[in-house]
Order: structure tokens, then sequence, then C-alpha cells
DNA sequence: ACCTGAACACCGTTCAAGT
DNA sequence: ACCTGAACACCGTTCAAGT
């Protein structure tokens, strides 16, 4: 996205950036356990001390990573909620789209929603929860609007719809789910039902 | 529950149970974070290298510790299964206990379901999770027996439960939902709300 | 049989010093 | 302004050696 690139003399233009990527491919790859800095700085070709010019320590990286984490599920699920007709298809398809992107990067997902990463100082990951928040707040209330869901505060059945596939989801990932499930087509599937399940629960009866 | 204790010397009879113990405390009291194998140690009373006279290595001490906790959630949900009448009543009051035993100990939660440990050779926590579902799938079936619940598959039905309440107990301790759900009160009504659109969602119509 | 102490390869973080 | 290299206090793990 930067553009130029005339010098042929290397060495990062953006190192923040650069750290980032390089964090983001180690944590897809190898995942969140045996996570070290160093190993971030070394991918990025840097010494292990050129991090801190850009970060305070190894958790501000990690929580502007759980921050691009955070963003790539709002936008997926934003498409998902934007493309379908009847806010009963939206929940499906929401649903099928959260469990996906979940499972796709297993690491960033225990990343964003391990609480790893505690808030001290900085927001932690509250606002971008809260951005997703929003996503399902969207749905239910355009769910109203067509009176196709129960009288109810619009928060709560938000956050009905958002736990049962965050449930199913982790569950999902945590592989404390049936071997069987790790399949996709069988998770699709469940995820299917899942939400078929929260959308008897808020509709109209 | 051993017994005996007449000599006056000290010194562990059953490191294990004494290490097993220390990391409890110190995973309650600390968190998932900074657990180190060597603080354990000196918990306990010993030199860093004793553990490995016990354990493998710290993988496989945190996954005895999470047996413990899978143990410890099960029994409760166990208990909150059996002291009430129908199947609704039932449903609400262990979606009540589960969000209450995982707030209680984030840390073990984490534990629990973050697979931060994985299988390697170990069964991991496919049975520990399994025998949690067969809880579930009790009070699906009693649900059946006495016509409650829609004719589905009852596997299905129960791991709609418990996504549905293992999603807001993980938001709740992820600390993903607002600060005003933490407090317990609140999060009590929500765990009612969400137990109830479960109650809708599998109800016959 | 169970535990210790030294040893090794790693980490996160800091800081003087270099360009 | 940005990066490096040495340094420090820690870790997980191993292994000879002690009782």
């Amino acid at each position: 996205m930067t553009g130029h690139s005339t010098t042929g003399h290397y060495h990062h233009g953006d190192l923040r950036n650069a750290l980032l990527q390089a964090a983001g491919k180690l944590l897809r790859e190898q995942g969140i356990v045996g996570f070290s800095l160093r190993d971030v700085a070394r991918a990025a070709g840097v010494s292990h001390a050129a991090p801190y010019r850009h970060f305070r320590d190894k958790a501000a990286l990690l929580r502007a990573l759980s921050g691009l984490g955070f963003e790539h599920l709002h936008a997926a699920l934003t498409e998902a909620a934007a493309s379908r007709r009847g806010p009963e298809q939206i929940l499906i398809e929401v649903t099928r789209v959260y469990v996906h992107t979940v499972m796709q990067n297993p690491g960033m997902t225990r990343l964003m929603f391990g609480t790893v990463i505690s808030a001290e100082g900085d927001a932690g990951n509250a606002p971008a929860a809260s951005s997703i928040l929003e996503v399902f707040l969207g749905i239910i209330k355009a769910g109203f609007a067509v009176g196709a869901f129960r009288d109810r505060d619009p928060r709560e059945l938000a956050l009905v719809a958002w736990s049962t596939m965050h449930g199913l989801a982790m569950l999902a990932v945590g592989e404390v789910v049936d071997a069987k499930y790790k399949d996709m087509k069988e998770l699709d599937a469940l995820a299917r039902t899942v939400a078929e399940n929260v959308i008897y629960g808020i509709s109209r009866s």
C-alpha cells in the first residue's frame, strides 16, 4: 500500500507493520503456545531489541495483533449480514461465517478471546468486542422492523445470538467437541442447527 | 484422605498431589499468563527438577490440572441437574451454575477451554468434555420423556444447550462482554435470559 | 525410589552505544 | 530517530550425583 521503492537498500520503512505481519504468520503457523517476541524479530530480520522501538512490550504487540483479528472477524460478519434477505437467513449465514472464521485461525481466536492479554491501561478488547455486538444488534433490529422477533430488549437478543454461535465456535476450536465435528461439512450442519435454534428461540411464537 | 502422620520429619509422602494443589492455587491467584513450573516447585518446597519425577513435562502437569477442573465442573452441573423438577427449571439452574463456576476461576477456565494443552499422545480433554456432554444429554432425554422437547437428535439439542451457555460464559470470562455484566447479579439475569431462549428454541411449539 | 544442583538453551526487557 | 549487542533475571528440561 505504501507505493514508492526506488532505493535498493532494503531495511524497513515500516518495521511496525512488518513485525505485525511476521507475528501474524507465526501465530497462524505455530500457535500461541511457544510464541516468542524474539522469533518475531528474527522473522522480520531485525535484532531482538528492535521491536521495543514500536511496541512497549510483548503484550502490546499481541494486543495490536488481536485488534487486527477483531477487524477481520468484524468485516466477515458485516459482509455476511449484508448479503442476504430475511433476518433468519442472515442469522444462519452469519453463524456459518463466524464458525468458519474462528476455525481458520485457531491461534488468533485464542489470542482474541483467551484474555492472554488484559487491559492494563489500554482499553483491551472491549471496544473491538462492542463493535462486533453492533453487528448482531443491527440484525436484531432489522428483524424487529419486519416484525420477526420477540419483543425483548434488543441488546439481550443480540447477546443471545452471539453467545450461541460463539459457544459452538469455541467448543469446536478447543477440540472439546467430538473429532467428527472437525470435519467442516459436519460443522456447517451444526452451525445451521444452532442458528435455527436461536431463530426458534427469538422468533415471535 | 491418607490418614497416618506420626513421624515429624516433614517432606512429602505425596509430592504429586502437593504439586497439583500448589499449581491450582497459583493458577487461581496469578492466572495462566506467568504460570511457571519453577514457581510450582518453589510453592511445594522442592527443587525445580523434582516435578519431573511425577510429570513428564509442564504440559502434563497442566493436563492433570485441567482434568481436575473438568471434574469440578462436571460435579457442579450434575448436582444442579439433579436438584430440580422440570427440564426447563433444570436448564435454567444448570446455565446459572455453569456461568458461575467458569467465572469463579478464570485461569482454570482458560486452561480447560483454551487448548493451551493439546493431546500429544495423551487423550487430551476429549473424554472429560464428553462426560460434560453426557450431563446435557441426560437433561434433554428427561425432557423427551415428559414430551417437553422438539423431536430432534438429542445429541444436537444437547450441543445447542451447551454451546449457548458456554458462549455466554466465555464472553463473560474473556471480559469481552460489557463491564456492567461483570456484576454477578447482572450475569445471573443474563444466564436466565439465555437459558430461556434455549428452552423456547428446543421446546415443542 | 526419590530428590538436588549444576548446566544448557532459551526468553523478555533494559541500556549504553552506534549510525 | 532508529537499531544493535551485551547484559540481567528468568524459564523449561536434562543429567550426573547424592540419600
